[in-house]
DNA sequence: GGCTTATTTAAGCATTTGCTAAAACACTTA
DNA sequence: TAAGTGTTTTAGCAAATGCTTAAATAAGCC
């Protein structure tokens, strides 16, 4: 159904098979990796993971009410992350706690750091 | 249009106004890293940021042939990728060579460091 | 100039996303 | 048991995404 093979006289052609052979054997990481990044990409969500991160008891009213975003809207993202187990969560009551798991909190980290900084550069 | 306040008895108010002012002050630098994000959230872009990464001088063609997709999807991929300052280019004749900006390359380390170490799990 | 090669752009389309509004579920308390 | 509160789920929809095919640029070669 398709030609991808260009047809262009200088190709390292070493290269292309040593790199199609690297992205075949990862192939799955990258789904996954792209999956959870894909997550973190989402404005809201993005938003949703650092506040998991920072305070501690979180419910969807919570982020509702902080976001202003419909709780239905809070708690479809949350369930994306928490199917990807970005997040997890304990029942209390009636009330249903929020948190970031450990692995994701450390992996984010370097870009909530960004995005505290920016306080800094946009004040200037 | 919405009603986003939650009437919940027990609620840490000051929490809430807290977390508000600092979504609220941080917003576009969320929607910044959110959308740096959302790029390498796509398994073909992750591939192609993860082979400019590795490899040196690559261009359209050579990622179409390694990754088995159309010159033109990943002639769009570059695009949206270029907008947003995550790659840059250097034209050499009629050939555009495309490597990842230092700035991207630093904080997408962690995750293709976890990529890369995946074949080793995936072994086991 | 015309022809080939490398790349981008445009138009069209199926699929996915993220929201809203309404209904359903779960737990607590009167 | 009924009513109230916190949360999820469903259905529907407008907008965005990612691809394909075909046409449009751009540069090198005869």
């Amino acid at each position: 159904m398709e030609n991808t093979s260009c047809v262009r006289s200088f190709t390292d052609t070493s290269q292309i098979t040593r790199c199609k052979a690297t992205i075949d054997t990862l192939n799955g990481s990258f789904t996954h990796v792209a999956n959870g990044l894909e997550m973190a990409g989402n404005p809201v969500r993005l938003k949703i993971l650092f506040l998991l991160s920072e305070e501690k008891g979180l419910c969807v009213c919570d982020l509702s009410d902080i976001l202003g975003v419909t709780v239905s809207a809070v708690s479809q993202h949350l369930r994306k992350m928490k199917d990807r187990s970005l997040i997890q969560s304990t029942k209390e009551g009636q009330t249903i706690y929020y948190s970031l798991s450990p692995k994701y909190a450390t992996v984010l980290r370097p870009f909530f750091q960004i995005i505290a900084e920016s306080e800094v550069l946009e004040a200037v």
